[in-house]
RNA sequence: CGGGGUGUAGCGUAGCCCGGUUAGCGCGCCUGCUUUGGGAGCAGGAGGUCGCAGGUUCGAAUCCUGCCACCCCGACCA
């Protein structure tokens, strides 16, 4: 309901112009025969928003759920979608509508809801590294680019092979904002009414983007081994019926001596699709390994075995290849994400003047590290003159004293710049 | 909303400036034969209200007027 969505100024104010509005609970039948129209009649007496994130409605819900100290803490997390009416729609980055997980919870103290915050931030960074092998910064966000009503907004950003930056998930500390507007208060061990300390966090199908863009080439998508619904596929080549029972023979064999090892293989028997057309395909999708079997191979005893990640075949023994696979899955996770942190390592460049900064934007791209006053007014116009915005300040980052590039203000570290998506 | 652009077969497009054969090409689709270790080859075939409406003209995909739709850039942005 608008009148839930209304309460908190700052949310209001970061989401307003982007929200989709139900004002109408029916449609009709346009009377000229044309087809449908709203039907004026069925007009809400209050409208309803389609919502961009789902704080107002969970803490509506959470003041329900809380009255004492015994109650918290409390951590919901739920799937869903959400609306935001962007001016500018870009696909898996920024679409009208988007599938994401969002986090909500409440705690009794400042401090432990921090430490949730911070924790679901490093969730995140496990996820994206270990899981999308896909490095990432953790910092924190500027004011101006901080989620609408929190205190502190966390974030993971990663740099996309064009060399710029992708804010790739969130974990707000929202402190008491949202408590105290939906009036969400427990009651102490020592018999006090307090207002609840809050967090939201969350990741969205924007990593599908990412994932696409950290990784892949010209011939497709490359996913990492612990993400790809099919890790091998098994590409049979024959000339005749009896050849293909016999390569299908061998190929189920391999097939199941990997399932046994964990590993997801695809079988592609398909009579319909050549074989070159199949390599490509496979490719497309990113599978990570693929095997092609044919005559010569049953004659001798070996596999060809062709790597996504480095577009590399080798003929190797069928004896042993399960375990060869098992290993070489490992070592494809662990190379496609060493290849993503040397480009981030490459284009990543330090400024030391406004000058050599727009030289390096304009020549280069990716990460700058630079010296910044932290006033809004400087942010604002380093991203009106250069398109940077300010991506995060690291949380791990060196403190270096210096001079802010724009200014010449002192500045006690580095922030990190990039154009962003 | 401001600026720019585009609508031609399922998809991608040429033709438009400078009006004049049966609107051309690629992909895809269908049939046949040959193929199959990197997106097959040859032969034949099907498929079109040229965004919509009106106008100019002997004649309009092409020129004019109006409308509709979509795309790109800017403000927005997980």
């Amino acid at each position: 309901p608008k009148s839930f969505f209304s309460k908190e100024a700052d949310h209001v104010e970061g989401f307003a112009k982007e929200c989709a509005v139900v004002t109408h609970y029916r449609l009709k039948n346009n009377p000229d025969g044309s087809g449908v129209v709203v039907d004026p009649d069925a007009k809400l007496e209050e409208e309803l928003i389609v919502r961009p994130t789902s704080e107002t409605i969970i803490w509506s819900t959470y003041k329900d759920w809380i009255q004492s100290y015994r109650d918290l803490p409390i951590k919901i997390n739920q799937w869903a979608n959400v609306v935001r009416w962007e001016m500018r729609t870009r696909l898996f980055l920024r679409t009208a509508e988007f599938l994401w997980q969002e986090g909500h919870t409440a705690h009794a103290t400042r401090d432990e809801a921090i430490e949730e915050s911070e924790t679901m931030l490093k969730v995140y960074a496990d996820f994206a590294e270990n899981w999308m092998a896909m490095p990432v910064l953790q910092g924190y966000k500027t004011a101006s680019e901080r989620f609408a009503g929190a205190v502190d907004t966390l974030t993971i950003e990663a740099l996309m092979q064009d060399g710029k930056a992708l804010q790739s998930g969130t974990s707000h500390f929202l402190g008491q904002n949202f408590a105290k507007v939906f009036d969400v208060k427990y009651a102490s061990k020592e018999g006090h009414e307090e207002y609840v300390w809050a967090t939201s966090w969350g990741v969205s199908t924007r990593l599908m983007g990412a994932l696409i863009m950290a990784h892949s080439d010209d011939h497709g998508l490359v996913l990492p081994p612990k993400l790809a619904p099919i890790q091998v596929v098994i590409v049979p080549i024959y000339k005749k019926d009896e050849e293909l029972a016999q390569i299908v023979e061998q190929a189920d064999k391999i097939a199941e001596r990997l399932k046994k090892l964990g590993v997801s293989v695809k079988v592609d028997d398909d009579d319909n699709r050549k074989p070159g057309w199949k390599f490509a395909q496979y490719e497309l999708q990113g599978v990570p390994v693929r095997l092609a079997i044919g005559p010569r191979d049953l004659q001798n005893g070996t596999v060809e075995l062709a790597r996504r990640d480095i577009l590399t075949k080798e003929v190797l023994p069928a004896e042993g290849i399960d375990q060869y696979i098992h290993d070489l899955l490992v070592e494809i996770q662990n190379s496609i994400y060493e290849r993503a942190i040397k480009f981030r390592e490459e284009n990543t460049h330090t400024a030391d003047s406004y000058d050599e900064f727009k030289k390096i934007l304009k020549e280069k791209g990716g990460f700058i590290m630079a010296h910044w006053d932290g006033s809004d007014e400087t942010e604002q116009k380093i991203k009106q003159e250069t398109k940077a915005t300010i991506r995060c300040l690291p949380i791990d980052g060196p403190r270096e004293s210096g001079t802010c590039m724009v200014t010449g203000k002192p500045s006690e570290r580095r922030v990190v710049f990039a154009i962003a998506y």
